[in-house]
DNA sequence: GTAACCAAGATTGTTAACAATCTAGTTGCC
DNA sequence: GGCAACTAGATTGTTAACAATCTTGGTTAC
């Protein structure tokens, strides 16, 4: 069997389409699925308890989201990533986020600024902690927030499709020595420009964290050139 | 019958699930389909010859798109697209293009250069002999163009699936008493800014020509409210 | 005359069986 | 021993019939 529930936490019960599209989907962006892992339809049968037909179709989307192969006759298996398709992923987000910091200088509320603010004190405490999964959590809240403050759904739905490809180099990046502590400051200025509403400087200062992110990706390509 | 192959241009032979995902997108986008139109799926069987297996995934497919609306039993429609909307698409193409144009600034080749610069003169002669019809494909031509030489691949897939949803307006744009000379002007020099080198001129520049789109936009929403 | 109700037709959702294709292991030949 | 052809099993693609749901038109009661 090529496909096993490694942890019991998601339910195995009866799933529709869109169940099985989102059980799959999360065990691609938790790294339960290893990329290249075949997905064989009578595997997510069984285990999600849906009709093949609702995994057929669920696995035409995910292909359609990019996160699943499928070849003629051969079946779908969990599409690889390269790093310098990670680099383009956070490029293009760079600058779609940077468009959602623009529109949420010029939107933002008094109370959405006092619960972005918020944010600042959460990350500030992880990396104190030197808790690197919470501060990875804070950080994507950073970006949900400022997406949600935009009000600009276009965007939103484009950054939900790019998260869902690049969310398993997250970690690998956090994970470089100094990440974090230059992480969260680049993240407080992010939060300060867009609470100040100048819509050009929060686009820039967007960019330019978003930028770094790609600098520290091709480090890590380096790095793993070097072994 | 809610549907009816109004010109005979394309083929209504035998078709397999993409050719019945293109067929439907061409009639959606070359405006045969109205938005709000019914799409019933026996009506798309009799019309491509294919399966209803197929039509099924492929109604998924453009729902995914974004072009097309399903309602559990109801059935799917042409999704309308509100001006906002369509002001949204293209707020987020201007960020998107600005990105191939920076790439294709820093990548383009003598040869495509050269390709490039033929475009100016294809839309100078559309605007002088007032052909709108030749002067929108040749617009097309040239954002085609730039993406292609920007050879990111991220931001290519993400501009197909906006394009395909904001192309009903583009035709109401070129209409726009005085539009075409002034979109030939900011296409040219996109062009010359693309071919330039210089990464940053050309993101600018073509980002300035697309918001100069949304501010048209928003003049024909004007107009409308005017009626 | 109006509104609630009901039934028939139309349309979509689901399931199961069958057909086509691929993969892996085995056998036979050189 | 190695390579090619073959066969059995596994896996996916396709089709058709059945079930569930919605829409529409007419009917009836008030």
């Amino acid at each position: 069997m090529a496909v096993s529930n490694g942890t019991a936490s998601d339910e195995p019960s009866t799933a529709t389409v869109d169940g099985v599209v989102t059980a799959v989907r999360d065990g691609i962006m938790q790294g339960r699925y290893a990329p290249g892992q075949r997905l064989p339809e009578a595997d997510l049968v069984s285990l999600y308890q849906a009709s093949r037909g609702a995994v057929r179709t669920a696995l035409a989307q995910l292909e359609n989201e990019g996160i699943v192969l499928r070849e003629r006759n051969r079946g779908a298996r969990v599409r690889p990533i390269s790093l310098d398709e990670a680099v383009e992923i956070t490029e293009a987000r760079a600058v779609v986020e940077g468009l959602c910091a623009a529109k949420a200088a010029q939107r933002i509320t008094t109370e959405e600024k006092k619960s972005l603010r918020a944010l600042s004190d959460e990350l500030r405490t992880a990396v104190e902690a030197g808790d690197v999964m919470a501060y990875t959590r804070a950080n994507q809240e950073v970006h949900r927030a400022i997406r949600d403050i935009s009000r600009h759904e276009t965007a939103a739905h484009m950054l939900d499709r790019l998260r869902t490809q690049s969310v398993r180099y997250h970690y690998t990046v956090a994970l470089l020595p100094g990440r974090p502590s230059v992480g969260m400051r680049e993240h407080i200025e992010v939060i300060e420009s867009v609470c100040s509403g100048d819509a050009d400087l929060a686009e820039k200062t967007m960019r330019a964290h978003l930028m770094s992110v790609v600098d520290a990706l091709q480090q890590l390509d380096a790095n793993l050139h070097q072994w």
